[in-house]
This record gives structure tokens, sequence and C-alpha cells, in this order.
DNA sequence: ATGGCAAATATGATTTGA
């Protein structure tokens, strides 16, 4: 059996909602994993998606974060939150899928390195490592994947001497990234030879996108056993292209499961 | 050194993002 699992921030699913449904009509993605979609739950579009045949289960906020899970079959075990930590902010949703957990992230942004915003988002990763430790021992077949707000590698970042020292690649928030790869997950994107320069996301401004001066931040973190299965992953920068595109690709793996 | 763009909130300018 294959599954595909894909993660796309949104940045508004209000303004993206077409974009959203039209992708999983026109591809075989089977769950889609959103981040900020800015929304409170009573006006989530919960009807439009449901009558579009699809099983969806979400966590939002007012103008800020909010994360969503689209997924062609059903959907159980729905986690809202971290459990061990106290927060304001709607950044994570987990789901189980057939034999699958999904734990989806909108990692802190973080602002800059010495910052209240960083401490916190530190503090939630750390949080967050704990959790998915936990989730592991609960579950052989786990993907950690969303927006991380970290770019791994100075390969992942089209300029890394204009990033020195800023947030998204510091020392701090890689070392906190390779603790959450010690629990046992793989980064799937590296699991496969892939174009030098491949990123995740671009700024709006300064024609970034035709200059693919970009950032690789949108991760997907596999437990070995689903590693093992993974035979694809892929950047789709098509609704990149898109009139009035969120600034951020969808990110996919395609997985051969037994059974 | 600064702003560039986009979205939300709100209706003018500010906050946030990465």
């Amino acid at each position: 059996m294959s599954l595909k699992i894909a993660t796309w921030n949104v940045n508004s699913l209000k303004v993206r909602l077409s974009q959203v449904l039209d992708y999983m009509r026109d591809t075989d993605t089977d769950v889609l994993c959103l981040q900020e979609i800015k929304m409170t739950d009573d006006a989530f579009p919960i009807d439009t998606i449901t009558e579009a045949g699809l099983h969806v289960n979400f966590s939002g906020q007012k103008t800020y974060n909010g994360v969503a899970i689209i997924s062609r079959t059903a959907q159980t075990e729905v986690q809202k939150n971290l459990p061990n930590f106290q927060d304001d902010q709607q950044r994570l949703i987990a789901v189980t899928i057939g034999s699958v957990r999904v734990i989806n992230v909108y990692v802190v942004n973080g602002q800059a390195p010495d910052t209240d915003k960083f401490t916190y988002k530190m503090n939630w990763l750390k949080a967050l490592r704990e959790y998915v430790s936990n989730e592991m021992r609960l579950h052989q077949h786990v993907v950690l994947l969303g927006d991380f707000n970290i770019a791994p590698t100075d390969a992942d970042v089209h300029n890394p001497d204009k990033w020195l020292g800023c947030n998204l690649v510091s020392p701090a928030e890689r070392q906190a990234l390779q603790e959450l790869m010690d629990l046992g997950l793989s980064d799937a994107f590296r699991l496969f030879e892939q174009p030098e320069k491949s990123f995740s996301w671009w700024d709006y401004r300064q024609m970034a996108f035709r200059r693919n001066a970009g950032l690789r931040i949108d991760l997907i973190l596999l437990s070995q056993p689903l590693a093992s299965a993974c035979i694809e992953c892929v950047i789709d920068k098509e609704p990149r292209k898109h009139e009035q595109p969120s600034d951020h690709a969808p990110v996919s793996v395609t997985l051969e499961l037994n059974t």
C-alpha cells in the first residue's frame, strides 16, 4: 500500500482554501498537514472540506498560528497541543491514520536569538522532544512533520553568510533539531539524492522565488521503519508559482507500507 | 542602514512572519 503524506504552511487557510482543495483533487496526496491556518475553530471551513469527501481535524486561534490535518481516510487519537507544555498558541495536532502516527507542528519562529520569543522557541522544542519520545514508545510508525522554522544545515540556506547569527540557522536551534532526530528520526529529504539549492520557503519580497533565494525549513522526519518504507521525498514548487501563493511550498513523502 | 511583501485586524497603522 502506498501512502503519500505532505506538509504545507498555507499562510492563511481563508486565502488558500481553494488551493488546498485543488491540491487534494489534483494530486494523490493521502494526508495533508497544514500550518498557519490563521483562523478560529468556529471559522474553520469544515463543511467545505468534508463535502469534498475528506476527513479533517484542526486546532486554530485568532489571527496567528493554527494547524490542521486533512486526509482521505479516518483519523483517530486526536491530540491538540503539547500535553506537557502550557501554551496559548495552537502549534501542534497529532492524529493516527491507519498504522501511522502523524504529528503536525508549526514550530515557533523565534524572531532573533536574544529575544523572549527565541526562549519560547527553545522551551517549546524541548517539550516537543519529550512528547515525541513518548509517542515513539507507543507507535512504531511515527512521522513528525511541519514548518520547523529551522534550516538543518547551511546546504538548506541560499546565502549562509547573510544568515549567520540569525534565528532559523543558529547552532542552538540546529542542536535542538538534532536532539529530536537523535530519538531515531530521519530527515526524509536527505534519504535521497537531491538537487543543490532545494528550498521550501521563499520570501515574498525582492523576487526571492524567481531568484531561488530560499530556505528549507519545512521538514518531514520519519521513524526508522518509515524511513525504510520511504521511496520518495519531494518539494512541490508548483503552488508557489500560482496567483496569490503561500510563501511556502508543499513537501511530501511517499511510503510503501506492507499490509 | 533600511525597506522591500503579504496577511490579519481594522479602516490607518501596526504586528508578525522567516
